[in-house]
DNA sequence: GATGAATGAGTTTTCATTCAT
DNA sequence: GATGAATGAAAACTCATTCAT
């Protein structure tokens, strides 16, 4: 994408930076964005707490540029996920078992990110709600438009709107995905994609 | 349930203690837990700090209270809901209308049950996260037996377990209250509760 | 003393300031003086405190007025003791034995009672360090008298100062005493005042 | 002893330290350590509390250092002071002395010394009680031996056991030094140790 | 006269942030 | 450019004391 070569010492810039973001979300997932201190941080990315300063603002540009960069991550693995096939409902057949996945490997990510965009943010005055939640509305739309195209093709029903099969689409996701995160071994969900997808594409109630 | 009459005095001590709930519920509400102090909490409800203290023996006791108190009112309010009809469809329907207008009505609360039982709760030491959640467990249990009887009595296919149509329709119903929540001008939910309630009825894929 | 005769109000008052001064002496000796709060105090006297409040204007005049209280019991039963014999030798072993039973019998308040005397106190400003030395002078001129009347009858050598020499045997006395109280398992001392009486008796350098 | 040469760095380090414990030490000889806080301090050493606080991890732990500092000190200069004559009545003789113009030297750090040793240590949790009074036993022991090698030496009658001599002739020196501390212009001790030492060296009471 | 609810000044301690070296 | 010592505002919590009932 850039295609300018960076110098030396930019590249080792880029690496510190990816060290200090890397040392506070193991520290903010662990124990949370209060019970971590800047101090905290840069012990364990191994920088004095003045170059952490040089890097980031303060913390909570630290904790902003973290939440937005892991978000961005997932985003995009989703979006990359709409794309692999043709057909609409194996699009989302791959996009709930690559949801799952991500979700399996970055739990405390996940904890953090729910924090944001659902919880009583500690945020707000920052505005970091909005930017995260922007990004989520933006990513509804990607997954919206698989439905409408569905709808056009005649394989899905216009049982609602697709922006809203969207909604409902990742709010299930989550939510079965959450009941795994609490009882992993009560409720085996991620093996089953269809779980979730049979109650979406089946009718409840006879027509 | 309490017939014994209550003192004045009982009734006066009753009646600070809710203002000191409301005013920390307002506060928690709009700030997070670690934004506010107990100083701002006693202020707002014009009680000296050291009276606060009186009432709850520390800030954790006095989150946790209203956490619990709020979410026992909800759930007590739902259970009832699911009671009021006897045809199964009109249970949900009415379930879903039910949240709907605690929702809307209670939005600061449900931002800060929201933060205990979705967000990386690290808000606040362990303890409130497994006692919230336990107690939502039994809610989905009671709203999974109208699923249940419903299938029984042949209302309902038997498109997944009660209780994962229980866990689907309350995330599907939270979903939209959020949607509706950060943009209340573009998705005019609460009027309809047949949107959410079409999702799962109706199959999205021809059978 | 009091030959006037006590109302019956009078007399109760008495004996609830008593008590008062009973479960206070209870607590600073179990936990030391910063750390026994007046409610405690009040709770254990079973009074409301309001109620200590109007006996004791605050609460280092209560500490004041116990430890005060405390001492002119020691110190009257010590000047009984040098009255008890008329041989000034014995009038030392009586004063010996008797210091050793109040310090055996007292040990909690004792230990109070040298906080004040010795310790830095915590109180300098209130004045009870030079009212409770005062008194504890007086005690020793008492006792400087005991030395003077047996140098006087040929019984003791001139070997110091009266006044000096009572401050020797008392501070002897404690010395052995503390030395009982923080290893009783190892110094007898009480079982035989003669132990400190040698010292002072016999000359440990040839004449 | 410590032949390595300190740094700039540390030598400031040092020096701050020392300042800390030097407000410290003036203020909780004057006050007590209840009634000094942790702000007082920093701001007679002329720092900032959290300063204060990367030196000592807390109140207790700066009061613990400095009473140990201290009695390590007058110790070990008491230790010395017994070494310094062959003679044991000589070495006494010393002692006396050493300890006198300590004692006057010192006068604040005294009292908390005394606090700690004698008086009910409530003032601080347990720990601290022990620490200090090890260290006193073992110096007890020796001045002990002083008196131990003396009898063997036939300079001194066997009229206690050299421990007990030991605790009386330092329970003396403290007696008579407190004496003056009350009041200096009465009781001019420190000029002649000999006052102490006649009471020990002469028999009161004719053999 | 007794009561005990209410008060709020004061305490210890933490930690984000700055800036001289 | 990196460092980390120094800062001090702010938080949770306690408790002596008052005063309306």
């Amino acid at each position: 994408m850039q295609g300018e070569k960076l110098s030396r010492r930019e590249r080792e810039k880029l690496r510190q930076r990816r060290e200090m973001l890397a040392a506070a979300l193991e520290l903010f997932s662990e124990k949370g964005y209060h019970n971590v201190s800047m101090h905290e941080i840069a012990e364990r990315a191994e920088f004095a707490i003045g170059t952490l300063y040089k890097f980031f603002k303060n913390k909570e540009d630290l904790y902003k540029t973290l939440i937005i960069a892991q978000a961005d991550r997932f985003h995009e693995a989703l979006t990359k996920a709409t794309k692999e096939a043709n057909d609409e409902i194996e699009k989302l057949r791959i996009y709930v078992k690559t949801k799952s996945t991500i979700f399996m490997d970055n739990v405390s990510i996940i904890r953090l990110y729910f924090a944001e965009t659902r919880g009583a943010s500690f945020n707000i005055k920052a505005g970091l709600d909005s930017e995260i939640r922007e990004r989520y509305s933006q990513f509804l739309h990607t997954l919206a438009s698989v439905f409408e195209s569905g709808m056009k093709r005649k394989r899905f029903q216009k049982i609602a709107e697709p922006y809203h099969l969207a909604v409902a689409l990742d709010s299930l996701c989550n939510a079965f995905l959450f009941l795994w995160l609490e009882a992993p071994e009560r409720h085996l969900y991620p093996e089953d994609p269809d779980v979730i997808l049979n109650i979406l594409f089946k009718g409840l109630v006879d027509p």
